[in-house]
DNA sequence: TTACGATAAAGTGTCGACACTTTCAATGGA
DNA sequence: TCCATTGAAAGTGTCGACACTTTATCGTAA
């Protein structure tokens, strides 16, 4: 449990790390808008720091795939393509499905009640209309996240919490994604929930997997109606 | 194309990506044992070079889940732990049936005839008994190489070629796998591949899922007998 | 005016040196 | 004899400087 946490701006051995945690907040949320090209010198002097702890943050930066970097060309924040968020579903559809199988085999008892818990405050802040401000940010993802910590499987861990989900808020906060889709998500976690708290493996991989399907339907309509009614943004 | 690709040792334009592709060869052919402290000053005075490149280097092992690093501690190889070996196995499960599946809607027909003239030389080879020289130890991956490649889902193909596939080598060369399932393997990929060939992405999954079953459980019969017939080798 | 080439600017890759942390060993005391 | 303390040695983290590559700019020639 000491890895696959993630680094806040704050509390932070050494340097990199800090400024590792401050990049990926700023790549993720759009401060850093993508594409953009991150100059060394600029950015180090920015932080205060110097290139070499820099250059180590970037390095992990682009381990997370958050950057693309070339040889005596520097380092870019990528590109979020429709097509890229598509393949992330596509992957999240198996391994989650995975996670949630696992989970329900080897969850434990506690840690089932904490996410009945966590979706009973979902119910409750959908139902009063809070959940433009919380659910379509961070209630879907802690969520996740739980479960597949809850699948035991360290390396699915790695994957799935250290690069796919930054990806995939990275996509949530580029396109502003108001999800209509929360009553119904909700209504699947339960379902998900139900199926590992009565250790049914094989159902909870179904559900799982229906539920990350139906969510990369609904990208899908989405980016289908806004290629068509308006302009891409791409310059 | 250009990424996914090993690195070879000669061939780099930078001196951290060659040293990266040496050590990482160095590593998951045994020659530097699991476990072992990587000293900068000493690695770097090796390969003639300055801590900086070989401190890239090193990050990039890190990030490919070859060596761990602790703050102010150091880098170690990576011990291998047959969990870890397990966990391995079933990730590769879900995500290899899932590019077996993508592989069969979206390879190309030469890419198909290239896979099916593949496996024909390994027909050959494991007639004429070369099988322990080369099938063991390249020829399967190999054959998985190319499938996830035929999946055509960049994303999958960076977590498996990058991460896992070297991982599996050095786990390979760690236990010197005798594989007494050459035959049947190859009998699983002839299944596999015509799975493909007729574009039926359902039982190509499903082949590769139980193809990735059968390795696993092979693995764990061995692991099983190792354990109680000699001493474990961790000291 | 446009195309080509040279020069300068900026940026990345690499290096050696210093500061701080960890580790180990020797010394002293109980 | 054993444990604690202290000092040195080794190692990692960080920094500034230099070399080489890429890019932009300017000047010249067609």
């Amino acid at each position: 449990m000491e890895a696959h946490v993630d680094v806040q701006p704050d509390e932070a051995s050494t340097i990199a790390d800090r400024v590792f945690g401050q990049l990926r907040q700023a790549i993720v949320e759009g401060n850093i808008p993508p594409g953009s090209k991150i100059s060394e010198p600029e950015m180090a002097a920015r932080y205060g720091i110097s290139r070499g702890p820099l250059r180590e943050a970037m390095r992990r930066l682009e381990s997370a795939n958050l950057v693309e970097r070339r040889p005596n060309l520097g380092a870019r924040v990528i590109t979020l393509s429709s097509e890229q968020l598509l393949e992330i579903y596509v992957i999240r559809e198996a391994l989650e499905g995975l996670a949630a199988r696992l989970a329900a085999e080897r969850m434990s008892a506690a840690a089932i009640a904490d996410l009945k818990a966590l979706l009973e405050q979902h119910r409750g802040e959908i139902a009063r209309e809070y959940w433009q401000a919380y659910f379509q940010k961070e209630g879907d993802m802690d969520f996740h996240y739980r479960i597949v910590q809850g699948s035991g499987n360290q390396r699915l861990i790695g994957i799935l919490c250290d690069d796919l989900y930054h990806l995939a808020r990275m996509y949530r906060c580029k396109f502003g994604m108001v999800s209509n889709r929360a009553r119904d998500a909700l209504k699947e976690h339960e379902l998900i929930v139900d199926a590992i708290a009565e250790r049914d493996g094989e159902l909870a991989e179904l559900m799982m997997r229906r539920h990350i399907r139906a969510s990369r339907r609904n990208v899908e309509r989405r980016l289908a109606t806004e290629t068509t009614t308006q302009q891409r943004t791409d310059p």
